[in-house]
DNA sequence: GCCCTCATGTAATATGTTACATGATTTG
DNA sequence: CAAATCATGTAACATATTACATGAGGGC
């Protein structure tokens, strides 16, 4: 089976939801894939082309003359046996995630023990945000009351940014105490 | 400021430890700071001819006629106050790691129970294994008995990367327990 | 003699972001 | 009627990986 990159099995699982047009596809990566992932138009519009060209989805253009083109695209056959092959595949590895704070701590003795601590704090506070909207969205899907095939994986993810970004919170606490300790 | 890139700040700042050639560079990314940050030689040659084009390091080539060119970079006072500079910069963004199991988890329902479990199980034990590596890192680094004045900071940092990880082991040991829970 | 580590570098390719261009439709 | 949102798309640029090319020196 001819492969893929991520950024078109993205999209082609995005055609599972009720997502048909490249603009409701960013929608649904800004609004519920964003903690993970994320795509830019400059990517998807081509992508899209190439999901057509490839014969994994069929786009049904509505361009009369005078209004401009809306594209809708839908899964083809060929389309879901991809995507379904792709969901099989173990993954290959954890990606490094780069992380710009750690970087700058790493060279942390080059820097005065109060701007290192401004840093760290900065981080935990945008952490604390961070957190804050995952609750949200959490609390909104929850609320839906009809929930849809997907809700329960969509939780499973939303979990697993809670809790990553709760440890990086209590590491942001372990490691500002320890550089208030030997301030004085 | 003329601002650089991340790459450019990593390798300066990776400069002012012992690491004086591209090649130690590489070592040193690959060794010790391999848990949020990686660089490809493709990178780090180039940027070196950069930094010192940009006159923040001067380069010293053993190249007598007969054996190859052995290359030692060293911080200019610019090249250190370019890097000071950055360090003091609040980080802008927390950067969206892209994960491809959470990816293929969201779109979950297209796939058997089975084949999700063992996606996370999976996962589980790359969790692990990083988590012994880290493990295994921070022995190295506190036997060594003489400290260096970065110690603390190296230790911060896989601090950290033990901490998340440790929170990814204990959501893949609930969402795995939630999956069976739904398997009769 | 062969393999491993040391050591530098480039070219092709892949991937991704940003800025720009365009214009309809809805909402206040 | 102005502003926001809906909607598509491209071009320039930035970033990064992979494969390739080359060769010295040391250990088995």
């Amino acid at each position: 089976m001819k492969p893929y990159n991520h950024t078109t099995y993205a999209i082609l699982g995005i055609l599972t939801t009720d997502c048909r047009s490249g603009y409701a596809i960013k929608q649904m990566i800004d609004q519920s894939l964003n903690h993970f992932w994320k795509i830019s138009y400059g990517q998807i519009y081509p992508t899209l082309k190439l999901i057509v060209d490839e014969g994994l989805a069929n786009v049904r253009s509505t361009a009369d003359d005078s209004r401009p083109a809306k594209n809708e695209y839908e899964l083809t056959a060929k389309g879901h046996e991809v995507l379904k092959n792709w969901l099989e595949e173990p993954i290959e590895q954890i990606p490094v995630e780069r992380n710009e704070l750690l970087l700058k701590l790493f060279f942390g003795r080059h820097q005065s023990n109060e701007k290192t601590l401004f840093q760290v704090e900065e981080y935990k506070r945008k952490l604390e945000t961070r957190y804050a909207t995952y609750t949200a969205i959490e609390e909104g899907i929850t609320k839906h009351k009809e929930k849809g095939a997907d809700t329960k994986y969509w939780l499973f993810t939303l979990d697993y940014g809670k809790r990553v970004t709760e440890a990086g919170i209590e590491w942001c606490n372990s490691t500002l105490e320890q550089l208030m300790d030997e301030e004085e």
